[in-house]
DNA sequence: TTGTTTTAGTTGCATAAACAACTTTTAATC
DNA sequence: GATTAAAAGTTGTTTATGCAACTAAAACAA
């Protein structure tokens, strides 16, 4: 195939970055239209603490797929907003434990819901096995970039 | 569907924002790597005016789905680096059309070429009609989503 | 023709990402 | 036990995003 041929609005590249930006944005918006004051970024870091809190820095950089100093600036300007805080660990002093706040607690229902709602907006009249499938190949491809 | 059932791993949102942000990295390591010094959001801009030169700057956000102060810094940063050059419209002066450089149009069979090669590492053992049928689907959701 | 509205583009501010360089603490090695 | 290597976090710099507010020019209307 020459590279005259390329056709960038029917790569799957340019697909996958679309959906993910305008995901985002609808993510943010129906927060932000909820009067939560919560950045996409920082809700998927609180989806991870939901999950199993307390973890430390280096594991929710692996978590979220971030590197530390994106996870460091997350994690301060969570901080300020008082939906978690770093704990040092005792055993361990380079280690900072992440727990969420009471008021972190408390969101996760509804933000949780927030998300679903978006997902499903995302997905109106498209067929579940179809969507399935698609995610097989996403899948696939994380695990052909992921390595190496 | 409670929200306790939530699994963020195997949510469309999260598989599609992996993909796009590992074939980001994969892209920008692979332009940094043949020893370009372009970004990936760079490249965007530099495919839609490989395709169509003299587009003025809203086309651009258009075009590649970013808004107009975006468009207007990453258009800073590529005449910086003297890959493309404003010039103002005869007819209409509040208008820049964005016109490429030699510079750039000799970018553009090695650049794309590598984007090709990128795309390949991402869909390589992935059968070409599960391919086909996961755009499908990302087309659909990107519609659902760009609306209103 | 003046006054208003729209359009194109820019600037300011906050958040976030990628990369490199750095500090501190722990683990490993000799 | 002193030295070196590795791990956990932080900081600095550049690039990019999203939103709101802004300027300047053009189009529209009274």
């Amino acid at each position: 195939m020459s590279y005259k041929d390329f056709k960038l609005d029917d790569s799957v590249g340019y697909l996958t970055g679309q959906v993910s930006m305008w995901l985002s944005r609808r993510l943010a918006r129906n927060f932000k239209a909820a009067g939560y004051d919560v950045t996409v970024e920082q809700w998927r870091v609180l989806v991870r603490l939901w999950d199993s809190d307390g973890q430390n820095q280096q594991a929710l950089a692996c978590a979220t797929g971030k590197d530390k100093p994106s996870i460091t600036r997350l994690i301060d300007n969570l901080e300020k907003n008082n939906l978690l805080v770093r704990v040092p660990d005792a055993n361990d002093r380079r280690v900072n434990l992440v727990y969420l706040t009471n008021k972190a607690k408390e969101l996760q229902k509804e933000l949780i819901e927030i998300a679903e709602k978006t997902l499903q907006e995302a997905l109106d009249q498209i067929q579940p096995d179809e969507v399935a499938l698609c995610k097989d190949v996403l899948n696939k491809m994380i695990n052909n970039l992921k390595v190496e």
